[in-house]
Parts: C-alpha cells; sequence; structure tokens
DNA sequence: TTCCGACAGTGGGGTCGCAAT
DNA sequence: ATTGCGACCCCACTATCGGAA
C-alpha cells in the first residue's frame, strides 16, 4: 500500500460575485471562518496538517474519529476547522486557544469547553488515484459519496448558482462571505486561483486617528500604522486598535503632514492603550477622521483585519462612534 | 510595448514558548 | 518575575519584476 502524495491547499482570489452571464457555471459555499486543514486518512488513522504544511493533528483530538467514516478508503480531503459559539456561529476568537496548544491535558479541556467541527469542501485524493484533475462538480458528488458525516465533522451543503442568495444568506447567517468555484475548475494544489473566488460582506466604520507609529524596513521614516479611536456613548474616545495597511505611499507622506502639526505629548484616549501598542507611539490632538474596512470587532473592542481607505473630511471627529455594536459579551 | 500574475515585504489581532532582562 | 521576540494561525494590501499578450 503505497504512501499518500502531500497537496498544499488551493486558495481563493478575492474578488466579486460571478455575472449573470456565468450562470450556470458556477457552486456557492459558505465561507467558514477558522483554520484551513487538510485531512489524510491513511490506514484508518487521521493526520490533519495545516495551510503551511504543519501537522496539527494532536490540537483536535475531536476530529480523529473521521478516520473511520470514510468507507475504509485512504483518502486526502479539504476543509475548514471551525469553532461555534452558542449562537452557532463561526467564532475565530473561540479557536485561537487551540490553534497552538500541544499540551494533551490542556487540549483535553479546550475540547471540553469548546469542540471544533470540521467542514470538509473538497476530496483530493481517493486509494491509488488522485481525484484533482476532475472537475469541481464530481469531486463534490465523490466527496459526500465517501464521507458520513458526524457530530464533529461534516460535508455543508453548497449551491448550485444563486450567488446572490448564497451571499444574502451568507450575511443573514453572520458569516464572513461565500466562496464561488468555477463548476469545470481542477484542483490546483498550492496555487491562488480566479477559479475560486472569495466574496465577503465588508463592513466599514468611520475613525478617529489619535495617534501614529513609525514604520520599519520599506517603511523606515514613514508612518508605520495609524491608532484608532471612536467615541463611547459618554463620548468618551476609546482605543479601536491600530491600521497599518491599505495606504499608498503617497497616503502615507499626506497623512505625516497633516497629523504633524497635532502632535501632542500625551495620550487622546480616554482609557490608556494597552502598553506595547503605545511603545513608540507619537500622540496627536484626535480631530482626523478616516474610513476603515474590517472584518469584525473582536471581545476586545479593536477592529480585526482592519485596512485604510482614506480621510473623510465631511465629518467632525466628536460624530464618530462604533457603528456596529456586535456580540454582546456573554 | 503594455499588462498581469506571483512573490516579497509591510502592516494588523492573537497565542504559545523560550530567551533575555 | 517580567519583558521581548519569533513562530505560527488568521488576514489586507502595495510595490516589484519577469514573462505573457
Amino acid at each position: 500500500m503505497g504512501e499518500l502524495p502531500t497537496y498544499a491547499p488551493m486558495m481563493a482570489e478575492l474578488g466579486a460575485l460571478p455575472p449573470v452571464t456565468e450562470s450556470g457555471r458556477w457552486g456557492l459555499e459558505m465561507k467558514w471562518d477558522g483554520v484551513r486543514a487538510v485531512a489524510y486518512v491513511e490506514n484508518r488513522a487521521l493526520r490533519l496538517m495545516s495551510r503551511n504544511g504543519k501537522d496539527i493533528t494532536v490540537a483536535y483530538p475531536e476530529v480523529r474519529m473521521l478516520a473511520g467514516s470514510v468507507d475504509g478508503h485512504d483518502v486526502v480531503l479539504d476543509g475548514e476547522i471551525v469553532a461555534f459559539d452558542e449562537a452557532g456561529r463561526p467564532s475565530f476568537e473561540a479557536l485561537q486557544p487551540r490553534m497552538h496548544q500541544r499540551r494533551e491535558a490542556r487540549i483535553a479541556e479546550l475540547v471540553h469547553a469548546v469542540p471544533v467541527t470540521y467542514l470538509i469542501f473538497d476530496v483530493l485524493h481517493v486509494n491509488a488515484a488522485t481525484a484533482i484533475h476532475l472537475p469541481y462538480d464530481r469531486r463534490r458528488g465523490l466527496l459526500e459519496d465517501i464521507v458520513t458525516s458526524g457530530a464533529r465533522w461534516q460535508v455543508p451543503a453548497w449551491f448550485r448558482d444563486e450567488a446572490p442568495r448564497a451571499l444574502a444568506l451568507s450575511k443573514d447567517w453572520g458569516l464572513e462571505g461565500v466562496v464561488a468555484k468555477r463548476l469545470d475548475s481542477p484542483y490546483r494544489p498550492g496555487r491562488r486561483s480566479g477559479e475560486w473566488r472569495k466574496v465577503k460582506n465588508v463592513r466599514s466604520q468611520e475613525v478617529v486617528i489619535g495617534g501614529w507609529k513609525p514604520g520599519g524596513g520599506r517603511r523606515a521614516g514613514m508612518i508605520g500604522s495609524l491608532l484608532l479611536g471612536v467615541h463611547d456613548e459618554r463620548g468618551r474616545l476609546v482605543y479601536a486598535g491600530h491600521v497599518g495597511t491599505g495606504f499608498t505611499q503617497a497616503m502615507l507622506r499626506d497623512l505625516r503632514e497633516s497629523l504633524t502639526p497635532l502632535e501632542r505629548p500625551t495620550s487622546p484616549f480616554a482609557v490608556a492603550v494597552p502598553r506595547e501598542h503605545a511603545r513608540d507611539a507619537h500622540w496627536v490632538e484626535p480631530l482626523l477622521v478616516g474610513e476603515v474596512q474590517y472584518a469584525e470587532w473582536t471581545s476586545d473592542g479593536v477592529l480585526r483585519h482592519p485596512s485604510w481607505r482614506g480621510l473623510r473630511t465631511d465629518k467632525g471627529a466628536d460624530e464618530v462612534q462604533r457603528e456596529d455594536p456586535g456580540r454582546m459579551a456573554g
């Protein structure tokens, strides 16, 4: 019995929904916010590998019995490990303590507290044969034939066409977005291909600039990131994280010029920002307003995956408040 | 000649483990 | 004991370069 070959996961390009002229050629899946994992089932044993080829099997023991639910075949599967919160929505934050954990006793506690689910969306290999040359819809069919869903692993439903409806559903369900996949496309290991397109439910937020931190490397001598704030219901400026991407070099130059005359010796935030974030910070009068796109608010009240969109000169800093109250702390 | 895809490099939130202080 | 840092996870994005068109 030969050893299974190694497959690096295929990745999606960020983009828009397929146009209506291509209806009939695309499948749609929900985009699950978790950790990508390629599963190797060989001789009834499971091995989970991360996107960068690290063996992450020990961190997710509750998925091990998947090896007995593939009809006795040796297979390679692709999917996402997800932790669901009480409301049934994927919570990357709940997953994070698991991601780096290697101590078995600690893992057992975490499994009990927040078990994960492996959501399987592709099959790359069955016994002696690779499946990557099969078109996507045939791989989906094969996958559904082979895998019997269990409590801790599932083959979630997908859509043929109906792209706008799928995206609307992802929004209703509080998901990140959808992934559109060409029905006739092969699996391209390790490649980022336009045959898979992720379409995200983008959110934006107006923010006040309360300071900046110098950059390094290619950004030496320039702004590295901006410290952001929003006002709470009592009008106090609350720290909201920093943003270090989304600027062109021209934008960084202009921002530097706008911020220099606003410099002040002390933090403008009502509550001290975490010390490791405040290190090297240049504080400014909180007068400039900008807009960022982001994925979500973390439970600590900072923006996840923020990217700078530009200055907003049509709004006063005092008016800037958190626009999405987010999930209430439990 | 221009355009595009892949890659390197910058930045973010976060956790863990280990070395330096 | 505390702090700093790198290695991993998740990611957005710009700048660059070589090859395709």
